[in-house]
DNA sequence: CGTGGCAACGATAATGATTGTCAAAAACGC
DNA sequence: GCGTTTTTGACAATCATTATCGTTGCCACG
């Protein structure tokens, strides 16, 4: 038991979903995931899924999103921050950033005395092809 | 049945839920308020709780958070649109305004030709007190 | 004042996503 | 290759929320 804590290994499992985020567009529930793996034959476990979002949430390499209704939706995203634009009917994302939305938040929370300071914002509308 | 569609009716449960929520400060989930009009000797359902809370909510008089964690968080707000600073460690809530987020989210979604626009923003950081 | 229609209530069951558990399997360092 | 440690994965548990449906109470009209 060194401090080396090298931690994280290289599986096969965990491959495979960095790798099905790399090619998806849009948002997907973890269950969606987990379904799109088991048809093209890879055999992977749900409670892995998760484990693995989880993960790569913490690492930042991916982005949650938490719509009203319940299910997280996880999706690659670029580096940077940023938000999202998404359609109501068909979920259609666009990035979007917001450079001074960052800097207003990280004021007002310092005009009130907050420190270490995050947010979070969804924008929701409907796109121009379901407003038809 | 004329077109007036009253429909909401005044009944002693929706009264003590406003009424709770008129007294309480910060946030406090469905099963939170239920606890507490139980222990006040009011005879009330949760299905009705979080019903009564829905139907406050859609009306616009009260304010939903959904923070990560799984539970959704009622609370009776001033009026007009706003968000939440909420210190993460105790809770601790501030209400902050902000015309130019408003306006710049319309403004991107417009952009991108999105219609019927809303959003949801939500600052999280320490609190003074709980930051030393 | 009495009555009937209709919405609200509320106990319970159902739902469904997420998390915990723990033995077995795989990966990495040597 | 070998041992150790992490990871995996099937299953059960958790828990907030929602649906169901018979009953109750409000409200309006006669």
């Amino acid at each position: 038991m060194s401090e080396s804590s090298a931690a994280v290994r290289n599986t096969r499992q965990r491959s495979a979903v960095s790798a099905l985020l790399g090619e998806m567009e849009g948002f997907h529930s973890a269950q969606d995931l987990h379904a799109m793996l088991r048809q093209r034959g890879e055999r992977v476990g749900l409670t892995t899924v998760y484990r693995t979002l989880q993960g790569l949430a913490d690492a930042g390499e991916i982005d949650v999103m938490r719509p009203p209704g319940g299910e997280h939706l996880y999706r690659r995203c670029s580096e940077g921050h940023h938000h999202h634009l998404v359609c109501r009917a068909c979920g259609r994302t666009v990035e979007v950033a917001g450079p001074a939305v960052e800097s207003w938040a990280d004021r007002v929370a310092a005009q009130h005395g907050y420190a270490d300071v995050s947010h979070t914002l969804e924008i929701f509308g409907t796109c121009p092809a379901c407003v038809r």
